[in-house]
DNA sequence: AGCACGCCGACT
DNA sequence: GTCGGCGTGCTC
């Protein structure tokens, strides 16, 4: 099967010139105006079976259904649901999927036969299919543009490789498979093995309220659903880290547990570092990465403890490899970044998203999917447990909990207040008690918890990216300036005093400030970076480390447990040996300014991201907050609390009509097919709509939100109870007549991440 | 008549 | 998206 497959042409090489058999036309008749179908008699179709139903690959919503095409008899064995093909789609060739083999078609007219069978390998299952559709409709997208999301771009080569016997002769072993606390201690259940026979051990779950719950039933083969924020590991001041809980730990065992149950899992996690270190959990945990070759041992051990790394940066051929193993069934267990969200996985019993609200976890590319929306519709669909992980709390993961669909899982305030490191906020307030030298960016408390750290150990400084962030607010009291109608942000074009909300459009002329009633705006415009530089200064016996996608030396993945500065921007923040001393969280005004509606959950995961890597207070670990930062983030971070920011941001939402406590969708385009598509679009009950507003800035400044210069934007929201029936039709309106006529496309994006 | 262009509709 | 059909209008 991994042969010559069906490379044979299903017609003879032909061209509209090449003599295809014209079909006859009636004397007086008008000619047909379709073309006849090349070479539709010039096959002859498979006795059993003989019609393939096709999804096609074209980019055009209205032509996003199936397509019946011919089985000729060369495919009649190849051809299989799942199957690469090629077709003849009106005049072009296209890539498309076999959905299923059938007996007839429903289809008046003559089928074209298919034309190619691409490979026998079938890279869309069942379940994938049904996957990408449900994926399709709640973005009111087009199963093309998922499918093409879902399915890596073939590799030849990789898919000719031999099979699982040549990794016996290579001999590699698990690695550190014998020192792990979780090794196989008995005959390791393969794939076949019958469900919910292996023990829990849940280890470091059973400490957590709902820990243990959720594994079992998970490991039962229950559709449970959780929400769980997890703490920093157990650094300990010594320089060890107690190696089974920290977040990857805990993850590790996770797997292992559902996967001792029989079933498959699937981790998908913001970057590369993150799944490094998932990586490194798994080993210990007694799994084998089996990425490399594609293959997993071929005995039982191998075969049920095998995972793969699903990456769209390692490449196409192992990104290929990785897809071809969990598709075959060498390895159970997927771990990767969001693509891998798609990936098969048989018998799936547990998915895992971890850091859920990372933007990276957001697909770029139409119908915008994020992995969470995607592994929670696969829950239902595919009935497998999720969780929702990660150091912070989203606010969707929260609506999720508030709605009761998940349940929470976590730490009681003891074990937080043991296990996070003692938060500082030196703010404007506390600042100003120091007088006149408080002018400096850097406090003299901040100094002072550096100092102290250094003879400690690493202390991490996280600064704000390079780079500037608009925000307009109050002139008097700073407070950010919401539109009166719609609590939108307040934009401020050069030159014009008028500011104008980016949402709906309005200009509000006579702004007042509801909290002081100043009655000018400001824009704030701050800049970053050169704060680093001034510790370095400050500390010149001290080594410094510099850790950032634009540093010299790049993103650095781990330091050790000497003492260093270590300055890293969010993201970027390496794992110190032993946990940080401390750290400096700078410029916190910077971190928290912003108009987006997720600026403040942003800044607190970065903050958490940073402070979870800093020792325990009982082990005198220290987090400055140092800057005038949003005091609900700043507080948040100081009680660790973030479950009771994402609710209390979650209130805010339902009051003001947010998502995630609404559902919007934005239609992007020319003004004219914008204002068509909405004329045309038959909106549920109790939508409405914002805008179209500009998405160019009236200053002449870049468009933003990857429009064209002069298109605009629309938002259309409804209550969440209607977000079906708003995908349906803002799909059917952009999938219209309306848009085309309209001169330009309108594009589609439900949920969209910033308003603006 | 013969050709360039642009609009429209079809695509199994 | 991409193509072909057909109408329009222009030119020789």
């Amino acid at each position: 099967m991994t042969g010559p497959a069906g490379t044979e042409p299903a017609e003879p090489a032909q061209g509209p010139a090449a003599g295809e058999p014209d079909q006859l036309e009636l004397p007086g008749m008008p000619a047909p105006r379709r073309r006849p179908a090349p070479g539709a008699q010039a096959v002859t179709a498979a006795d059993d079976l003989p019609v393939a139903r096709v999804v096609v690959e074209v980019p055009v919503l209205r032509l996003d259904h199936t397509y019946d095409y011919l089985v000729p008899v060369s495919m009649a064995d190849g051809v299989t649901a799942g199957v690469r093909v090629k077709v003849r789609f009106g005049a072009q060739d296209v890539d498309g999927y076999v959905l299923e083999r059938l007996a007839t078609s429903e289809h008046e007219g003559t089928l074209r036969p298919l034309r190619r069978l691409v490979s026998t390998e079938p890279v869309l299952p069942n379940a994938s299919a049904r996957l990408c559709r449900v994926v399709a409709e709640h973005y009111a997208g087009s199963m093309s543009d998922v499918v093409r999301l879902a399915v890596p771009p073939r590799h030849a080569r990789t898919e000719d490789e031999p099979l699982a016997e040549a990794a016996v002769t290579t001999g590699e072993q698990p690695h550190n498979g014998s020192r792990s606390p979780m090794a196989p201690d008995g005959p390791a259940p393969g794939a076949s093995a019958p469900h919910g026979s292996a023990p829990t051990d849940a280890g470091p779950w059973s400490g957590l309220a709902g820990g243990e719950a959720f594994l079992r039933h998970a490991a039962s083969g229950a559709a449970v659903r959780g929400v769980w924020t997890a703490l920093p590991g157990r650094w300990t001041a010594g320089g060890s880290v107690l190696a089974d809980d920290g977040w990857e730990d805990m993850v590790a065992r996770a797997v292992r547990v559902v996967r001792d149950s029989g079933r498959g899992v699937l981790v998908v996690l913001p970057d590369a570092r993150d799944v490094d270190r998932l990586s490194r959990a798994l080993d210990a945990a007694g799994l084998r990465d089996a990425t490399a070759s594609g293959r997993t041992l071929p005995d039982d051990v191998g075969r049920a403890h095998g995972y793969v790394r699903l990456l769209a940066d390692d490449g196409p051929a192992q990104r290929y490899r990785a897809f071809l193993a969990a598709l075959r069934g060498h390895a159970r267990v997927v771990i990767g970044t969001r693509a891998a969200a798609f990936a098969p996985v048989a018998e799936l019993g547990l998915a895992v998203v971890w850091e859920d609200d990372d933007p990276l976890h957001a697909e770029q590319r139409a119908p915008y999917p994020h992995v969470r929306e995607v592994l929670a519709l696969r829950s239902e669909a595919e009935g497998c447990a999720l969780l929702v992980a990660g150091l912070g709390r989203s606010v969707e993961a929260q609506a999720l909990v508030r709605s009761g669909w998940a349940h929470e899982i976590g730490a009681a305030r003891a074990v937080v207040r043991e296990r996070a490191p003692r938060v500082r906020a030196l703010t404007r307030v506390e600042v100003a008690r120091e007088g006149p030298a408080a002018v400096a960016r850097i406090p003299s408390a901040a100094w002072r918890i550096a100092r102290e750290g250094l003879a400690q150990g690493p202390v991490l400084v996280q600064v704000p990216r390079a780079g500037y962030v608009p925000v307009t607010a109050c002139g008097t009291c700073r407070e950010p300036a919401d539109c009166p109608d719609c609590h939108g942000p307040l934009g401020l074009a050069s030159g014009s005093s008028t500011p104008q909300c980016r949402w709906c459009g309005r200009l509000a002329a006579a702004w007042s400030c509801p909290r002081c009633h100043g009655s000018t705006l400001r824009s704030v415009l701050v800049g970053s970076e050169r704060t680093a530089e001034e510790l370095g200064r400050a500390f010149t016996n001290v080594p410094v480390r510099i850790s950032g996608a634009r540093s010299a030396g790049g993103v650095l993945a781990t330091v050790s447990g000497a003492s260093a500065l270590v300055v890293a921007t969010p993201g970027a923040e390496p794992v110190a040996a032993g946990g940080y001393a401390a750290a400096l969280l700078l410029d916190a005004g910077v971190a928290t300014a912003g108009t987006q509606l997720r600026t403040r959950q942003d800044a607190v995961r970065r903050w958490l991201t940073a402070a979870s890597l800093v020792r325990p207070a009982t082990a005198g670990g220290v987090v400055a907050v140092v800057g005038d930062g949003d005091e609900v983030v700043t507080g948040a971070l100081v009680r660790w609390d973030p479950a009771g920011l994402a609710d209390r941001e979650l209130d805010e939402r339902v009051e003001l009509g947010l998502p995630p406590a609404v559902r919007v969708g934005a239609l992007t385009g020319p003004r004219q097919a914008v204002m068509a598509v909405l004329a045309e679009t038959t909106l549920p009950p109790g939508a409405t709509v914002l805008g179209p507003v500009p998405v160019t800035p009236a200053d002449g400044g870049a468009p933003v939100l990857g429009g064209e210069l002069g298109d605009v934007r629309a938002i259309v929201r409804a209550p969440r109870g209607e977000g079906r029936l708003l995908a349906a039709s803002l799909r059917a309106g952009v999938a219209g007549r309306g848009a085309r006529r309209g001169a330009g496309t309108v594009r589609l994006h439900m949920d969209v991440a910033d308003l603006v």
